[in-house]
DNA sequence: AGCCCGTCGTGAACCGGTAAAGTACTGATT
DNA sequence: AATCAGTACTTTACCGGTTCACGACGGGCT
């Protein structure tokens, strides 16, 4: 990348204009521009002065160098880049730790990647580079990859997941766990015997952590034939997983999702095949998505607030950057909300 | 990538270290890793020994502070951070953008803001702070108050939409007038007479090109009748405009919709008020992400590849920088995917 | 008066690179 | 032999801040 002229009319106005202007030395200016003691009020407010009369702004850049991180938060994501567009969950998350960050006049670094080991890669180079001040992890494996390296580097990292997954980091999570188990006891209640489940990538860790408590509630409750499947999170997936569950002989009168997407394609495929929801086949979404209000019938859903989600990770970031933090950071558990597509079976 | 024995643990490797290690002075190093001439081969061979052994990268921060741009490119969506999550056009556009910039170690700097004026200060910022090395404009509106300051920037802006709003700016766009008609002649073939259009807000650019070739065409086809919505690009706002149409003495039998949030929503209004599609009303989408091959019947649409497009951006940005930039770039026009959402009228 | 001490502020050394000017050496030209 | 050009580096001066050792000043105390 060969460095553009720069047109910029004038000269940029540094630390030492402003020095100048208020007849103090540069480092006066800093002291004052950091709120650090070490020149009197009658300085201090002549430093502002002068700076707002020039339109000076410390040059992040230089701070970076000096010392101090950069106020840029790096969040990579690991999935094909075509589709995420799909992924209704990450927008919302991504728009809550947006949130916060603009609060504090941060920005967030997304960067897609193809696997996780060019994802450790790359937070590395963000690290050493001063890139960025911290990151947030997502999608952990069971013993992933990204832990040992990450772990050398010693950047700030919150990661979202379970805490057994999250290999030692400060984690936020939700209960995945106790939100799979209400599902099936809901759908249960309805009166539902043969219950499927659509789920996320097996080597996922949520995906798998609701796995096991899917199959654990349904022993716990005498049911059997919970068939499960695993997809990789997108809608055509999903509905190839609900047709070939739809199509079988003893077909399910009721399937959870992982996500909103492959409900939503479930929905379809449902009705593409002449089944009637609720009476034919429950289904039941899982984050919740406006996405879920705008089919008919609306979908039922575990539901949670995903922006939210969002902020708190955000925050238990700075928290972390900031030496602050404590502990483990959990958000609601997801719960259930009914709407028009899950309802007692049909006796046929 | 192991972590090399580091002499002194602790201290950070730097261009002094490579160059002392390959015995020659930092300048060479700097050289040698910016490709210019100036070292013969077998020194630049040694010096990148060097550099591999002890596992270093140069400091972005560092050259950042002495002249050259970063490799971040700016990105601010001016919408209620609640909304991204729905907008599949968005994620598409990005994972477009990311696919290119990745190519070049390039990331993306995204950040919300609630209106154009903070979005103007934001790049200014931005630019200033040396934290971005060019940014991409979206959503113009008429005569948008973005303009002037950014041109005062000189800042590298690539932006997106067509030439007439993008107030000079090298521009990357796609034909929505001709998109538009195209949408409205091939609802006419089909026998619409009463054909409705729910749009996005009235000031912005692109919704008023669509707004005006939707009339333009339906007058020359002699159709009148041609009410058309404004909303705010949101499900639900679709959802309520679709059921006011639909709810009108002389009600649309087709709508056209400005994205495929709204017309999704605008499906499950038909069933819910129990209209079939296409018979009763035929919807046509608009950008035809995946969702509307989820419901049944999968939307019809005006269908781009909203992905590539993305990838165009980049790619002008990336020539706008480089200064090797000429003209506009077009990319192709949405053009009609016919599927189960439309049909010819019934008759009455 | 002599001493200590806290406050306010200066100056210079850094952070880790880039870039332009300067030096040393080689080989060809006049 | 002297001049010149070109290559391969080195030196040095930045970029725009932060930080820290140090000096100057004024007041209270013995």
């Amino acid at each position: 990348m060969s460095a553009p002229a720069s047109p910029i009319p004038g000269r940029r106005v540094t630390i030492n204009d402003v020095a100048a202007l208020a007849g103090v030395s540069k480092g006066a200016v800093s002291i004052a521009f950091n709120n650090r003691p070490g020149v009197s009020p009658t300085t201090r407010e002549r430093i502002f002065t002068a700076a707002r009369e020039l339109g000076w702004s410390p040059n992040q850049t230089a701070r970076n160098l000096s010392g101090r991180r950069a106020g840029i938060v790096g969040l990579a994501l690991c999935r094909p880049a075509r589709l995420l567009g799909l992924e209704p969950f990450y927008m919302e998350f991504i728009s809550g730790i947006e949130d916060v960050l603009a609060e504090r006049s941060c920005s967030l670094l997304l960067r897609l990647v193809r696997d996780l080991d060019e994802e450790a890669a790359l937070y590395q180079e963000w690290w050493r580079s001063r890139t960025v001040g911290g990151a947030i992890l997502v999608d952990f494996h069971q013993d992933d990859p990204r832990v040992p390296p990450l772990r050398a580097l010693g950047m700030p990292v919150v990661a979202v997941g379970h805490p057994s997954l999250t290999g030692g980091f400060p984690s936020v999570w939700t209960d995945d766990a106790s939100a799979a188990a209400e599902a099936v006891r809901y759908l249960a209640a309805l009166g539902h015997r043969r219950i499927a489940r659509v789920g996320g990538p097996a080597g996922l860790g949520h995906s798998g952590i609701r796995a096991t408590a899917f199959e654990a509630t349904m022993a716990e409750l005498g049911l059997d034939g919970g068939q499960q499947v695993a997809t990789g999170f997108v809608g055509e997936e999903g509905a190839r997983a609900t047709r070939s569950l739809l199509m079988s002989s003893d077909r399910p009168t009721a399937i959870v999702y992982d996500n909103d997407i492959m409900a939503v394609a479930g929905a379809a495929v449902a009705s593409e095949m002449g089944l009637s929801v609720p009476d034919d086949v429950s289904l039941l979404a899982w984050d919740d998505s406006q996405l879920c209000r705008l089919t008919h019938p609306p979908l039922s859903a575990m539901s949670h607030d995903v922006h939210h989600f969002g902020e708190e990770v955000a925050r238990t970031l700075f928290e972390i950057i900031e030496g602050t933090h404590k502990g483990a950071r959990q958000v609601p558990t997801p719960s259930l909300t009914p709407r028009g597509s899950t309802g007692p079976p049909h006796r046929t």
